[in-house]
DNA sequence: GCTGAAACGTCGGAGCT
DNA sequence: AGCTCCGACGTTTCAGC
């Protein structure tokens, strides 16, 4: 993980279609290099994955919302088994503090959200967040600071 | 947006490198008219980017956190300007709610998400909940149910 | 990590349904 | 209006160094 591992991370969390010959010239090296090197960052796990972002009201999702939620402690695996039949649930963190989890979901309309949180809540205490705006949009990961 | 463009977004939520001549085959049809659908909804906003995942932890970032805070209505934009400066700030979310803002950030360490912390609360009381992990990982937005 | 050549993918224009 | 076909060009891949 040098300097330039960590350009071509920036240049493809910037725009992950971004062509070798593009991403070799601005590295300033070899298109085979700069293959070699994004192949070994993708087996390294540190690539994960190349993703299009979608934005969910363009796509006819109106409503963003966080959810957190406390689980007793024998119902995790089948709150879990529920959050992967609903396609709304895009990402869902298991985290310390007061909740169990924190949820983040879509839906169509308000309604929607409601029929959501109904069916979530039958396993814990909810608390929701509509997302009004993203004032900082999703970020690139950057180095990090070398003396901290 | 047709069930073909839905399956586009399918095909390029999960791999964003993947080349036009492979979507148009996935998609029956001819290349030109898949790269026309692409780039529709890239003009139309639907396909806001394209991005490459880095795993925070391989890339040396060994604590993720969603930090909850509520920032009194005049310290707002100063509060924003602040995250702005900091590079390991990766989103954050205007909610409803009992708190202002949703963050999620990453630290090299516990040290660093203390220092973190303590300069974020200088503008409000916060809430910190740490990432053990996440059993459900970052999914597809998917075609909404026509019915709902 | 670099070069060169073959295979493959991309992008435009003309013509078709 | 959207799709297909085709040719020129750019990109990827793999060999050998």
């Amino acid at each position: 993980m040098d300097e330039l591992d960590w350009k071509l991370l920036s240049l493809l969390q910037d725009n992950a279609r971004m062509t070798y010959t593009e991403l070799a010239r601005q590295i300033h090296l070899s298109v085979p290099a700069a293959t070699e090197r994004v192949k070994r960052l993708e087996d390294a796990g540190i690539i994960e994955g190349y993703v299009a972002k979608v934005n969910a009201v363009a796509a006819g999702y109106a409503v963003s919302a966080l959810i957190a939620i406390t689980v007793p402690q024998p119902a995790k695996v089948k709150f879990l088994k529920l959050l992967d039949t609903i396609p709304q649930i895009l990402e869902c963190h298991h985290v310390t503090g007061a909740d169990s989890y924190i949820i983040r979901l879509v839906a169509v309309s308000m309604a929607s959200l409601e029929r959501l949180i109904e069916q979530i809540n039958l396993y814990g205490e909810t608390r929701t967040s509509i997302v009004m705006s993203t004032p900082l949009p999703p970020r690139a990961l950057k180095q990090p600071p070398a003396s901290k």
